[in-house]
DNA sequence: ACACGATGTCATGGC
DNA sequence: ATGCCATGACATCGT
């Protein structure tokens, strides 16, 4: 549990977040899986369906290595070959184009990475491998190329070493479930479960536990070393071996022993074998080239295959580009290298394998066609996992400061230009991880006593990175502003953007609908037969359809009462649906002889249908729509004209309620009514006006809301659109600080104090002073400077 | 039986 | 002063 824990607070969550940024299948039973074995079986066959599919291209690169000199026996030979093809396959078969991305995820969350190398087939454990190289300084009997890489590796190797060992306690975890350790054994694990706790502080201990072992196997000659590993693994060692195995292999960069311990938690049967494959394999140069040609290409992408091959290999590469012009920004580069080197080792690890794949290339032409091919893979890769980069960023960021502490190897700055295409990289993924999240904190690096290392200028590259990063925000608004802006990307956008409660405009669409109903009332109207033109106001001047206006000439053509063409409007408003109800618009339809006198009309089918309850009339209604006016009349319409009928009212209530006052006082006039009767047809007046009237007060209501919520939308769409415009600002300044950071250091490394010797970027800096000119000036000075806004202009100005 | 929405009606106020 | 309109409040009806 403890295991588990810690791995998902410190890890888990980070590394959550990179898999779905950069959609990576990772799945949680990775980590579990060192810890619980019975997942590893789950794992297990996947992987090996993968192998089957790798078989055929491992086995051709197979052929390309040959038959290996340690393999004495034919048999033990094709073994080692079977073996080694399905370690390749699984590799192959775990990381894809992503797995670049998860080789970064590992190397954030250290331990996480360790152990999900472990666990999960897929990247963790070349990952591991790398970091396990890095962190192995020993010097690696094995490979005499991987010796020289190791050094450059140091660096890195507290990280990784941090990650090998929570691998290991994993391992452990998970093998001591299935085998016993011993005392010994778990006492390793315990220092190493430490030492991983603090992430690399425990290097050493765990360096020396593992080279214990290491020395162990070393000592013994590749077969002796397999058959000591078997054991190992037999033991229950295997995780320790796995972790100190790999470490010491690590030297190598090689991932090997992680392969293996792969195989062991996969498949319990091949251990031997492969361990035999192994150290058949790699012991010599030839490891390098293995995982190059094989492991680095699919499976690891361009990340996880530099960290293997890029030791052994690699160090001849980064000297080749060495030669690279590096001299304005060779200072801070090294610092930024050297930065880069711990957070970025698998970029590096990854150039490396590309360069040493290339240099390999002519050695084996096989395997350097694939490299080469893979080495192009590998830099798209790179490039596509920018998100991953970012998500890894945070480790780095961490490491930062010990870099400085750790202060710079000379060794570091001796390899610009590894560094430079790493530190690039790293420091891309640094930045841009750091400036997504945190817009401001680049510059206050560049003022700050960073500036002495001059690390926080970016490179280019990280400002495409960072310029990427952003973009993508922008263009999830764009998206969202242009492309309909769905109310929920808007809602996402503002939480992303924006913990903005503000109201939920899911609710939005709703109200939309109304509109869009309106609209859709008035052509479905219109095509429903009713030809029907209504001012907004409602009803005003509708048209009957031919029913209508057959009813209207059998009663007499009595002016259409527009409330029921109102009401149909309304009906329509509020709900579209409506409409579709055929019934319901027939119903509608044949409604206008609402103010009719109906009952003189039809007088017996509104009693008839009076009694049926509406259900009944409907299903009247549908029966018989020959006769549809009767059976819409209502209560209230009948009231009105049953009482317009009572009372002998020789004209319509359609003609009453809409006649034109002029008009209606002429009907009126013509004539002769008695109080009662002018009475009513007042009230029926009043009533229907003041119906249409509340139904169109209504429909303003509506109106108004739906106007209030496109208000709405049209804010929050502004609003993303000044985000927008706002990351765009701040990118731009981004830029703009970049180059004058850039700038900056190209001045300051050629100011030279009298003596023609270069200030330390230590000791002095430059000051910008309010009339453009600039100083340099004692950073002592400059501290005094911020409290007090003295300035001593010291030597040059430029 | 109750809640809710739609609709109609009344009362009121403003123009 | 009258008519019309808008609107709140209430009642009614249907779901």
């Amino acid at each position: 549990m403890l295991y588990l824990k810690k791995y998902f607070t410190e890890g888990l969550i980070q590394f959550t977040i990179l898999l779905s940024l950069i959609g990576v299948r990772v799945d949680v039973d990775t980590y579990l899986n060192s810890q619980l074995p019975p997942l590893r079986e789950i794992i297990l066959g996947p992987s090996s369906a993968y192998t089957q599919t790798q078989f055929h291209n491992l086995r051709n690169t197979l052929d390309g290595y040959g038959i290996h000199p340690k393999s004495v026996d034919l048999d033990h030979f094709f073994a080692i070959r079977r073996l080694l093809n399905q370690v390749r396959s699984l590799d192959h078969l775990r990381v894809p184009s992503t797995e670049l991305n998860a080789w970064l995820v590992h190397r954030d969350p250290e331990t996480v990475v360790s152990a999900a190398s472990q666990s999960s087939p897929s990247i963790a454990l070349d990952n591991g491998g790398s970091l396990e190289d890095v962190n192995s300084p020993e010097p690696s009997a094995m490979r005499g190329a991987g010796s020289t890489s190791e050094s450059t590796y140091s660096l890195s190797g507290e990280d990784s070493l941090g990650a090998v060992a929570p691998e290991a306690n994993q391992e452990q975890g998970n093998r001591d479930s299935v085998d016993e350790l011993s005392k010994e054994d778990i006492d390793l694990i315990d220092i190493l479960w430490r030492q991983d706790i603090d992430l690399g502080a425990g290097r050493e201990v765990f360096n020396y536990s593992s080279r214990q072992k290491d020395d162990g196997d070393k000592p013994n000659e590749v077969n002796e070393e397999a058959s000591v590993r078997e054991e190992d693994w037999r033991n229950g060692v295997n995780l320790q071996e796995g972790q100190g195995v790999t470490l010491v292999d690590g030297e190598t960069g090689e991932s090997i022993p992680e392969e293996l311990s792969r195989l062991g938690t996969q498949t319990s049967m091949s251990l031997q074998e492969c361990l035999r494959l192994l150290e058949a394999t790699f012991p010599f140069g030839e490891e390098s080239e293995f995982q190059a040609t094989d492991a680095a290409p699919q499976l690891r992408g361009p990340a996880e295959n530099a960290p293997s091959t890029s030791q052994g290999l690699s160090l001849p590469a980064p000297l080749t580009q060495s030669d690279a012009p590096l001299d304005l920004e060779q200072q801070w580069q090294d610092i930024m290298a050297i930065m880069e080197l711990q957070e970025m080792d698998v970029n590096n690890t990854a150039e490396n394998t590309n360069l040493n794949n290339l240099n390999n290339t002519q050695a084996n032409t096989n395997e350097s066609g694939t490299m080469t091919s893979f080495g192009v893979s590998q830099s798209s890769l790179i490039n596509q996992d920018v998100s991953l980069h970012q998500a890894s960023l945070p480790s780095c960021s961490q490491d930062l400061p010990s870099l400085f502490n750790s202060d710079l190897d000379p060794s570091v700055g001796q390899r610009p230009t590894l560094l430079r295409l790493s530190s690039s990289n790293s420091s891309n993924i640094n930045s841009t991880f750091g400036v997504t999240n945190l817009t401001g904190l680049y510059l206050p690096p560049l003022n700050s006593t960073n500036n002495l290392t001059s690390s926080p200028v970016l490179p280019d590259p990280f400002v495409s990175l960072l310029e990427e990063s952003m973009l993508d925000e922008i263009s999830l608004l764009d998206l969202a502003m242009e492309e309909g802006f769905s109310q929920a990307q808007a809602s996402q956008l503002e939480d992303e953007l924006d913990s903005d409660s503000g109201l939920s405009l899911d609710s939005g669409q709703s109200p939309a609908s109304p509109s869009n109903s309106e609209t859709s009332c008035s052509s479905a109207a219109s095509s429903s037969s009713t030809s029907a033109t209504f001012s907004e106001e409602g009803a005003v001047g509708y048209s009957t359809d031919s029913e209508v206006a057959t009813a209207e000439a059998e009663e007499g053509a009595v002016g259409g009462y527009q409330p029921e063409y109102s009401k149909l409007c309304r009906m329509s408003y509020q709900d579209p649906s409506h409409f579709h109800n055929l019934p319901q618009l027939d119903s509608i339809n044949h409604n206008h002889t609402y103010n009719l006198p109906l009952a003189s009309s039809y007088p017996e089918q509104p009693q008839l249908l009076g009694s049926c309850s509406k259900k009944c009339r409907d299903k009247h209604l549908q029966q018989t729509k020959i006769h549809p006016p009767r059976e819409f009349i209502d209560k209230q319409s009948s009231r009105d004209e049953r009482r317009a009928r009572a009372m002998k009212i020789p004209f319509s209530n359609d003609k009453i309620v809409n006649l034109p006052v002029e008009e209606f006082n002429e009907l009126l006039s013509k004539h002769h009514l008695s109080e009662a009767q002018l009475s009513l047809i007042r009230d029926i007046r009043r009533r229907g006006k003041n119906k249409m009237a509340a139904q169109n007060c209504r429909k303003r209501k509506l109106d108004t809301i739906i106007k209030l919520e496109q208000g709405v939308q049209d804010l929050r769409r502004d609003k993303a659109r000044l985000l927008k415009e706002k990351m765009e600002c701040l990118r731009s300044i981004r830029q703009m600080k970049q180059k004058v950071q850039i700038l900056y250091q190209e001045v300051f490394s050629q100011l030279r104090d009298e003596e023609g010797r270069p200030y330390p970027a230590s000791e002095y800096c430059l000051q910008y002073s309010a009339d453009g000119s600039v100083l340099i000036t004692p950073r002592s000075m400059t501290l005094e400077q911020s409290r007090k806004p003295d300035k001593k202009p010291k030597d040059k100005k430029k």
